[in-house]
DNA sequence: CTGTATCCGTGTTGATACTG
DNA sequence: CAGTATCAACACGGATACAG
């Protein structure tokens, strides 16, 4: 029935447009309705399926994912992808264009860190988790220093390289060639990382497994420094 | 009415938040809702009144704008301020936290310009304009040269410094130091310095006028690239 | 003249239940 | 697993009336 009166996808996804030639009007156009920058921000380390985007994204009801999913791929933000035999799934990806968006995830969240509303206890994705880290890295702190640094989130991996380029973090499944890999939920390695908690007090509490060179383990958390909070309102 | 109800404002403010500890999403909850971060576009370039923030958003009902300069002030995004005697008007302006999403948009434009879907030929506030030329700016196409560029539009006038440290542009009242002065509608500007009209045309067509040296305003009008347009969907 | 509050039609959002 | 259907609540935008 929607599909009979609409024209083209265009109209669908320009239901309620800004009327403004300003660039940025206009990508609040493209991706500017609820939820569609959070469903960018899952797919941007990696192709995922519909249910690993739900998972990631607490909250969002499965219609409304769905119409995002539409309206992304419209605009040619994302696209669907069906995975080779014999796995045959049905993915979602980032365009090259919509990998292109990460420095508005990057803008955005280091303008937000510094809120004083911000509440870091709620649920974290892996994929913000890496994002964050990309974001927040200071290549002025890691001094020249180099070192790899695995990490396993679930059932994902991915390996950060510091180096004198700065910080590669990709995903990656094999960390064998890690100096030290850390395995933990999100929400933990960040208590490490942007909390100052202890390593050692989280393995304790079996939140985090740390394999390899600890020392390696200490200097990263020295390496991501948060802005400091705006006075509260 | 409505104060009796509520007990505090960031109820208001988070009616529907995600529920995630991304700083990006928090930020689409501080400034996610629809026409919020437009508002902040309007007042980036300083603090305005409520007709004029009106007049530069093309589209926006009354009581939306002061629904979202209501949240807005509630988060610690916006201010009110009156002005002093004798004007002694009501005016909006960002606080310096607010301020500090200039990033946001210059993200945002760099990645929507590319746009096959942009629409240059909708209205375009002074706000705007002045945003872009910030964020446009290619200060590897200066090659050292300088010099000072003036703006007036409608009843706004600014003054862009270009040198060595890049460009600074900023509200300014007085122009008398300027190489040379441009006068017109933001989007006749715009036509010469991202769409390569020469400015002859435009003065020829009322549209512009220049006063000053012609050679800065041709000068000027090379400094602002556009990246290419991704191919269309 | 500058904003603010209220009513109301329309369309979007989101939860639940359901189907291929 | 991957979505679709249905429906209630609410947000948006227009008009209008009101307050400083």
């Amino acid at each position: 029935m929607k599909s009979e009166k609409v024209t083209n996808e265009d109209a669908a996804a320009f239901r309620r447009r800004y009327d403004d030639a300003c660039a940025a009007a206009h990508a609040l156009d493209l991706v500017g309705e609820r939820w569609a920058l959070l469903v960018m921000r899952e797919l941007m380390t990696g192709p995922k399926r519909f249910s690993d985007l739900r998972a990631g994204l607490p909250g969002i009801s499965a219609n409304v994912l769905t119409q995002r999913l539409e309206g992304l791929e419209a605009v040619g933000v994302v696209e669907r992808r069906t995975l080779p035999p014999p796995a045959s799934t049905r993915v979602y990806a980032l365009t090259p264009w919509g990998l292109e968006a990460e420095p508005i995830f990057q803008a955005l969240g280091r303008w937000a860190v510094r809120s004083p509303l911000h509440d870091p206890t709620a649920p974290f994705s892996t994929a913000s988790f890496v994002l964050s880290l990309r974001t927040m890295f200071a290549a002025t702190r890691a001094a020249g220093r180099s070192g790899r640094v695995g990490f396993r989130v679930g059932r994902e991996s991915y390996l950060a390289v510091i180096g004198p380029d700065g910080l590669d973090l990709q995903p990656a499944e094999d960390l064998a060639t890690a100096d030290v890999v850390l395995t933990g939920e999100a929400r933990s390695l960040a208590a490490a990382i942007y909390g100052g908690q202890p390593w050692a007090e989280l393995e304790r509490a079996g939140a985090v497994t740390i394999t390899g060179d600890r020392g390696v383990a200490d200097w990263l958390a020295t390496l991501f420094p948060l802005p400091p909070k705006v006075e509260a309102g």
